[in-house]
DNA sequence: TCTCCCATTTTGGTATGACCAAACTAGGAG
DNA sequence: CTCCTAGTTTGGTCATACCAAAATGGGAGA
């Protein structure tokens, strides 16, 4: 029913040598950053071929535990949510075919920061506020440009992410902006419209700032909203 | 700053044929649960080595895209979010090496739950709620066998996941599950104990019945943390 | 005619060995 | 001490070979 390893996989010798090198990895005593033994010295440690380290090599850096640009050596990376996110990136893509994919995701994101305004209108601390307050500030000063605007627009709901102090959730947050970016990058920026996505800032802070989950949740879905309502017209006109 | 997909990266002839295969599965042009071409057929298609072959092979299958029982042909699978979800269990796992980052975990699962049933309480159709009913039913029904419980325990947290009629979150739930569940396995289940969990499922259920967003909220919310609390005994101690 | 079993072929898993070009390194020129 | 260069190391790719398990096809038996 639930999801179960069920490993009726038997050989596969890469396998053990993926497991020794995960474990040294996790244990520390392959050092993140340190540069991977050389495969042929690999192949020694383990008794294997080249053939089955590499496979190895190659397995471990799909799951983001080895950084393995193309012609140099590999870099060892103890996992975070970052690395993970990077990692999940391209699977995530292969979901992203079809529009309503896109809308399911935007409507998790939606769904995720009603939640995120509710917690930070009840339980934001005075440094968060501060936090949503720069944010706003460099929000309001970048509405004339576009670019700039994006990124601090950005940035403002990134604040958002930090407030529960849960590493989990800064790392979502990466995956929406990197996953839904590129369906954004069509949508004309006018200024007008940065105008419009500012006040929306402003209000969702004013109801935190208020203490009022409700209305802070309104404004954060009515901004998002529109937001889809907007971008909605460059995929299907 | 965002993550960037920079592809300073060069060569690398796999890449080439990873994404020619993905083309091919995405489009449809080889169906879903088909076997993939035998690796000599793909070589010559490609006019690559079968090195290089395996090498995409092996990649696809990490993302999910294909997969590959160790002595059997590959099968082709258009990936879907449970798909997904299986393909980034180990990704996952690596991370949930200490006990901070399951309570991270844990604490994001209570962040989402406690979004759901305040939109079951403010959406919930009738079908939704007859749903919730069952669940609750046959949880009550399995109160004195304990195995039996938690599969029912699960299933009723699964009903809320399928509120939204997104597809997004039911996979989340498998995630959540699948990858809490080994934490959870220790503990041990007397029958008093799934008659509280019991009792604050119908709560829960109660307070969506009667609209209350808040109120359900709060039952989900000590309901969940008194499962940790439980459970934690089991961490530390 | 249909079923079942076995011999043959196909195919994935692994091991070798070789070659290239880029990355690395050490040592010499300035 | 710095910088450049020649030699070495190392990852990427190819070709080949062998094994065992899986798939297949056809004949023996019902």
């Amino acid at each position: 029913m639930t999801v179960i390893h069920l490993k009726n996989a038997q050989s596969r010798a890469a396998d053990s040598v993926i497991d020794h090198l995960e474990q040294r990895i996790l244990s520390g005593e392959l050092e993140n950053g340190a540069p991977l033994p050389a495969e042929r010295d690999l192949m020694e440690d383990f008794g294997a071929s080249r053939t089955v380290i590499r496979e190895a090599i190659l397995a471990l850096s799909n799951r983001g535990l080895i950084e393995s640009k193309p012609r140099y050596r590999p870099i060892v990376r103890k996992p975070d949510y970052e690395t993970v996110l990077n990692a999940t990136g391209k699977i995530v893509q292969n979901l992203l075919t079809e529009t309503g994919d896109v809308k399911n995701l935007y409507d998790s994101r939606v769904f995720i920061e009603r939640g995120l305004v509710r917690e930070a209108a009840a339980m934001a601390t005075k440094d968060d506020i501060a936090d949503l307050k720069a944010a706003l500030a460099a929000n309001e000063a970048a509405i004339s440009d576009s670019t700039a605007f994006y990124e601090t627009d950005v940035a403002f709901h990134g604040v958002l992410y930090r407030v529960p102090k849960n590493p989990i959730f800064p790392a979502i947050h990466l995956g929406y902006t990197a996953w839904l970016a590129p369906h954004w990058e069509k949508m004309l920026r006018a200024p007008e419209r940065n105008e419009l996505n500012f006040h929306a800032h402003k209000a969702i802070l004013t109801a935190i700032m208020e203490r009022d989950p409700d209305a802070a949740e309104e404004m954060l879905k009515s901004h998002l909203d529109a937001a889809w309502d907007h971008v909605r017209t460059t995929f299907t006109s």
